[in-house]
RNA sequence: GUCCCCGUAGCUCAGCAGGAUAGAGCAACGGAUUCCUAAUCCGUAGGCCGUGGGUUCGAAUCCCGCCGGGGACGCCA
C-alpha cells in the first residue's frame, strides 16, 4: 500500500472526527478527496484538496474548513507540519522517521513492492498485435505489441485478472491469397520455374521454406488437383507456419499471449449467427440503404439495401453493415461476435490495442460491445499512433518494391529487445513517435534506455564495492531494513526515499488509467534523481554511499541504494527491459 | 463533406480525476573528474500551454467555434 493511501486514511479520519465534533455536516461525499504530491516540493511532502472539495457541500469557506482540519491533523505523530496554503490546500510535511520506515517497508517487500494483491475488480482482456497471419511482423507492429504487453503486465501487477489475447484473422480473402502464394512456392519447390510472382500474391521470401515444407508433407500429390481441393489444406498449413513465425518474432520481444483466438473457428462455431440473433432480439438490426460517403465518392458506388446494425443508437455516426452483398458476414460482424465471445468468457473490461489506421473503427466497435453486452461490458481502445523510423534524423527508406519492408526482427537485431521495448512505451500511445536507430544506440542521457539501465548498473556497482570493502555488512534485505536508518537525514536522502515510496501510487494510477507509458517516465525520473544523488557525494562527502570506518552510516546508505536498485528492477521488469548489473 | 487523434520552450516530449509562481531532455552558454562508473552531474537562459469564446472560487486540463498537422471514411481485413 502506498503511503499516500495511509495519509489519505488519516485525512478521512480527521474529517470524521470533525463531523463528530459538529464542525461539519455528516455523510458528505468524500470520494473526490485526494492526497497527492504537491506540485512544488517546497510546499510539503503531501497535500490534500479535502477542504476545497468539502467547502461547497458543507457550506463553509474552504480556508476556514482547512484550518479546522489542520487542528484535527496536528496531533498526528507522523506529521511534522500541517499548514493551509493557497485557496485551501492542506500541506503536510512527514516526519523523517515515517519516511525512513517507507524504505524499510519497500526493502522487505522486495520484488513485490507496489504489487497489489488480486482484488475483485472486473477481469480485463487485453487484445494486442493481432496481425494478419500472412507474413512475419513488420516494424509497424512493434508499438502496439509493446504497449499491449506492458499494459497487460501492469494490470496483472496491479491485481487485475488479465487475459493476453491475439486475434488471428484467418478467415478472410487475405488468407486465400496467402494459400495461393504458398502453392506457387510449393510448385517451385517441386522444380517448376514459377518466374515472377504475379501481382496480387505475396512475393515474400518467407514463403519459400513453406513451399518446401509442403513438399515434405504432401509430396507432389497436390500439384494436379483442383484449387478447391488443395486450398483448405495449403491455407491451414501456411497459416500455421505464419503464426509460428509471428510467435517467434514476439518471443524475441519477450511477448507471449495466453489465448490465440481464431476468426475461422469462431465463424465455424456459429458464434457470428448467435451474435447476430442477440442483436436482432434487441431490435437493433434492420434492412436499409446507406448514403455514399461524402468527399471520397467511390467510383463503383451504387445504393444497395443492406443488413445494418443500429450503431447510431450507441453514439456511432452511421449504422454499419453486417453482411456483404454476397450474403456473407462482414469483418465487423465477425468482430462483434469475437468481442461478445471475449465478454462471455468472463471479461467485462475489454481493451483493444490497435494501429492508427483503425481510428475510424473505434466508435462502431464500442457501440457494438455496449449493445451486445446490454451495457455490461466496456471497450477501451488504445490507438497507437504512427512510428516514424529514422536513422540519424533522416527517414529510413522503405523500398516501394513489394515484399521488401523492415521487419520487426530487423529492428530487434539492430538495437536489441530492451531498446525497442523501452522506446515503444516511452510516449503516450496517442502521440506520434520518432524512432531513431542512431539515438537508440547512443550511450548517453539522450537515450533513455541507456540512462535508466545505467542507473541500475551504478546501484549494483555500489553494492558490489560494498560487498568487497564492507564484508561484515549484510546486504540481505531484511538486515538492511532492520538497520538504523537515522543517518539518512539529508533532505536529498529523504526526497529519494519519497520518490521510491511513490512507486506503488504510480503503479496504481497508471493501471487505473490504462496508461503504461507512465512507467517509463517514472523510471526516467527515478534514474535522474539517483544520478543526482550519486554526484552529490562528490561534493559533499557525507552523501557518499560508502564511508570507510562508519559502518552505521554506510549500512543506512546501502539500504537506500538497495531500495533504488530494487524499484528500478521492478519497473524495468514490468516494461520488459533487462536490469543490467554492469555496463 | 463527416469522424477520430494531436497542437505546451528553437527541437523532442511530460503534466497524474480543473487547483497554488507550467516541468524534463536535447540544442546554446558557463562550470564540476586525486574519491562508490564524469557513459554522470550542477548552473544560466529560454513559454500570453495554436486561437476566440464559454462553464466556475479557479482551466494547459472540461464544453463550443476557428486555424494548423496526422489518420480514417459501404460490400477490405
Amino acid at each position: 500500500m502506498s503511503f499516500y493511501s495511509d495519509i489519505h486514511a488519516r485525512v478521512i479520519r480527521a474529517i470524521d472526527a470533525l463531523s463528530e465534533a459538529g464542525g461539519i455536516a455528516r455523510g458528505l461525499d468524500l470520494s473526490r478527496v485526494a492526497v497527492e504530491p504537491p506540485r512544488d516540493p517546497a510546499h510539503g511532502d503531501v497535500s490534500t484538496n479535502a477542504a476545497m472539495i468539502l467547502a461547497r457541500p458543507a457550506g463553509q469557506n474552504p480556508r476556514a474548513l482547512a484550518e479546522a482540519l489542520v487542528a484535527q491533523l496536528a496531533g498526528d505523530p507522523d506529521l511534522a507540519e500541517v499548514s493551509v496554503a493557497g485557496p485551501g490546500f492542506i500541506n503536510m510535511r512527514l516526519r523523517p522517521g515515517y519516511i525512513r520506515q517507507q524504505l524499510a517497508d519497500l526493502l522487505i517487500a522486495g520484488p513485490d513492492y507496489g504489487r497489489i494483491p488480486p482484488h475483485d475488480a472486473a477481469p480485463v482482456n487485453v487484445e494486442y498485435v493481432s496481425a494478419n497471419p500472412t507474413g512475419p511482423l513488420h516494424a509497424a507492429h512493434a508499438r502496439g505489441a509493446v504497449v499491449g504487453d506492458v499494459l497487460a503486465r501492469l494490470l496483472a501487477f496491479a491485481g487485475y485478472r488479465v487475459t493476453k489475447e491475439y486475434y488471428t484473422n484467418d478467415a478472410g480473402a487475405q488468407v486465400d491469397t496467402l494459400a495461393r502464394s504458398a502453392f506457387l512456392r510449393y510448385r517451385e519447390a517441386l522444380g517448376e520455374d514459377i518466374g515472377e510472382i504475379p501481382p496480387g500474391l505475396y512475393p515474400g521470401d518467407y514463403l519459400v521454406p513453406v513451399g518446401r515444407a509442403l513438399v515434405e508433407r504432401y509430396g507432389d500429390s497436390l500439384r494436379d488437383r483442383d484449387e478447391a481441393e488443395w486450398l483448405p489444406l495449403v491455407r491451414s498449413f501456411t497459416i500455421d507456419a505464419m503464426m509460428a513465425l509471428i510467435r517467434e518474432d514476439l518471443e524475441a520481444l519477450g511477448i507471449t499471449h495466453d489465448v490465440i483466438a481464431s476468426e475461422r473457428a469462431l465463424v465455424e462455431s456459429g458464434a457470428v449467427d448467435a451474435a447476430y440473433r442477440a442483436l436482432e432480439e434487441q431490435g437493433l438490426i434492420y434492412i436499409g440503404t446507406l448514403d455514399p460517403p461524402k468527399g471520397k465518392a467511390p467510383e463503383d458506388w451504387e445504393p444497395r439495401p443492406q443488413t445494418l446494425f443500429r450503431a447510431t443508437r450507441f453514439g456511432d455516426d452511421v449504422d454499419r453493415p453486417l453482411k456483404k452483398s454476397d450474403g456473407s458476414w462482414t469483418y465487423f460482424a465477425n468482430d462483434i461476435a469475437y468481442h461478445y465471445d471475449k465478454f462471455r468468457r468472463g471479461s467485462p473490461v475489454l481493451i483493444d490495442v490497435l494501429g492508427a489506421d483503425h481510428g475510424g473503427y473505434v466508435k462502431r466497435m464500442q457501440a457494438a460491445v455496449t449493445a451486445i453486452s446490454r451495457g455490461e461490458a466496456r471497450l477501451d481502445v488504445k490507438i497507437c499512433q504512427i512510428v516514424r523510423l529514422l536513422d540519424g534524423g533522416q527517414p529510413v527508406r522503405m523500398s516501394k518494391r513489394a515484399g521488401n519492408f523492415i521487419t520487426l526482427r530487423d529492428v530487434i537485431d539492430a538495437v536489441g529487445k530492451d531498446a525497442v521495448r523501452y522506446m515503444m512505451i516511452s510516449r503516450r500511445n496517442d502521440q506520434t513517435m520518432d524512432f531513431d536507430f542512431q539515438q537508440v544506440r547512443e550511450q548517453s542521457r539522450e537515450n533513455p534506455v541507456f540512462y535508466v539501465q545505467y542507473a541500475h548498473a551504478r546501484a549494483c556497482s555500489v553494492l558490489r564495492h560494498a560487498a568487497a570493502e564492507f564484508p561484515h555488512i549484510s546486504q540481505a534485505p531484511a538486515d538492511l531494513a532492520a538497520a538504523d536508518l537515522d543517518p539518512l537525514d539529508d533532505p536529498a536522502d529523504l526526497a529519494m526515499i519519497l520518490r521510491l515510496a511513490s512507486w506503488p501510487r504510480a503503479v496504481e494510477t497508471a493501471a487505473a488509467a490504462h496508461e503504461p507509458h507512465r512507467l517509463a517516465f517514472f523510471l526516467y525520473d527515478l534514474a535522474s534523481e539517483f544520478h543526482t544523488l550519486w554526484n552529490k557525494g562528490r561534493d559533499e562527502s557525507h552523501l557518499r554511499f560508502l564511508v570507510q570506518g562508519e559502518d552505521r552510516k554506510t549500512r543506512a546508505r546501502l539500504a537506500l541504494v538497495a531500495g533504488v536498485r530494487s524499484v528500478l528492477a521492478i519497473g524495468m521488469g514490468l516494461i520488459g527491459v533487462t536490469p543490467v548489473e554492469e555496463m
